[in-house]
DNA sequence: GTCTATATCGAGATAGAC
DNA sequence: GTCTATCTCGATATAGAC
């Protein structure tokens, strides 16, 4: 792996393990076995390699979101696939995380990738719900824009409280509960 | 307002802007109004201080929920309040906020009054809601447990949607979607 | 209780040699 | 492209005077 790759792939472990307020161009550098003047020469600085970190995290989140999303099956199923895939709940979310990073949120640049990230995935689980509605397979039919909103905060607060909890435990409530919510309007 | 109340005040506002590992010792002293010999004689260090304004956020947001969850009416009105109350939603909430900071989930006695809090505020919108059921509210009875950690979740979520899109929208879409799911059970 | 002095270390970068 | 040197600040205290 190049250097620059190495710099790119440790920047984003520590930006998921410790935020960007908490992440130093050094320990990036020692992670990525880096000298200084090597970083220096591929990222014009710590905001230029966060950014190019981020990017490759939303890209990944997306895809793999994309995955469950349109697979085959009830919009309940595809749903309930997102709901319930394999995660490192107590790391938390790599995207979701940097919300609360005040340096991240300040920035018009590195803002973006989030916001378009969850942007995307709003609209693609209401389209599923949408899907679904209109193939007949909701009684009672939800709107898809609340009802996508509602999964995906599901998913990001019950990282929160996993957390806080140390413990997967709420989280697993969370998301079954809101599949519970959501089947009840089949 | 006396010196130590000032510096905890001021740490309680600089977690909730910048988080544990974004705020100094300095900038506390500064917005405080304090000296560095003032701060050290009143506490022990940055972790000393940060508990005690941790502990003072805690109990605070344990007050308003309870206003709310207290207040007479069915359960769902209940919630709805909760659910509604206003809220300085693109700063988040200042305990969740907490649960992204490495150094604070880290820390057992740091994490501890989180851990705490959320386990309250489960508990307690579960039990309103098995008010409800004993009530005959519910025409389907919702998990009391998992609808609850739904509802916290649902909050805590929506503040990562809100900071990342720089709006109050998406929190706005998750709150009233999942009353809108609860309200199909009654 | 509060102040100033001092200390150590790391953050975040620039400069120029190789 | 990578390395080492150097720079300026701030983080996080401790010490001791007042």
């Amino acid at each position: 792996m190049s250097t620059s790759e190495r710099l790119i792939e440790s920047t984003r472990q520590l930006l998921w393990e410790r935020g960007y307020v908490g992440t130093s161009p050094k320990a990036i550098q020692q992670l990525a076995d880096a000298g200084q003047g090597s970083m220096y020469h591929h990222f014009s600085g710590k905001a230029d390699l966060a950014l190019a970190a981020i990017r490759r995290d939303v890209e990944q989140q997306r895809e793999l979101a994309e995955e469950v999303l349109s697979a085959p099956g009830t919009a309940l199923e595809r749903i309930s696939g997102y709901l319930l895939r394999e995660r490192d709940v107590l790391r938390g979310c790599p995207v979701g995380r940097l919300a609360q990073d005040p340096d991240i949120i300040a920035s018009p640049v590195l803002r973006e990738p989030l916001e378009e990230t969850f942007h995307w995935l709003r609209n693609r689980i209401a389209q599923v719900l949408t899907e679904g509605r209109q193939r007949g397979e909701f009684t009672r039919e939800p709107d898809p824009a609340a009802t996508a909103a509602v999964i995906v905060s599901v998913v990001q607060g019950g990282y929160v409280l996993a957390r806080s909890a140390d413990s997967t435990e709420p989280f697993d409530q969370a998301v079954t509960g809101a599949l519970a919510l959501l089947a009840a309007h089949c």
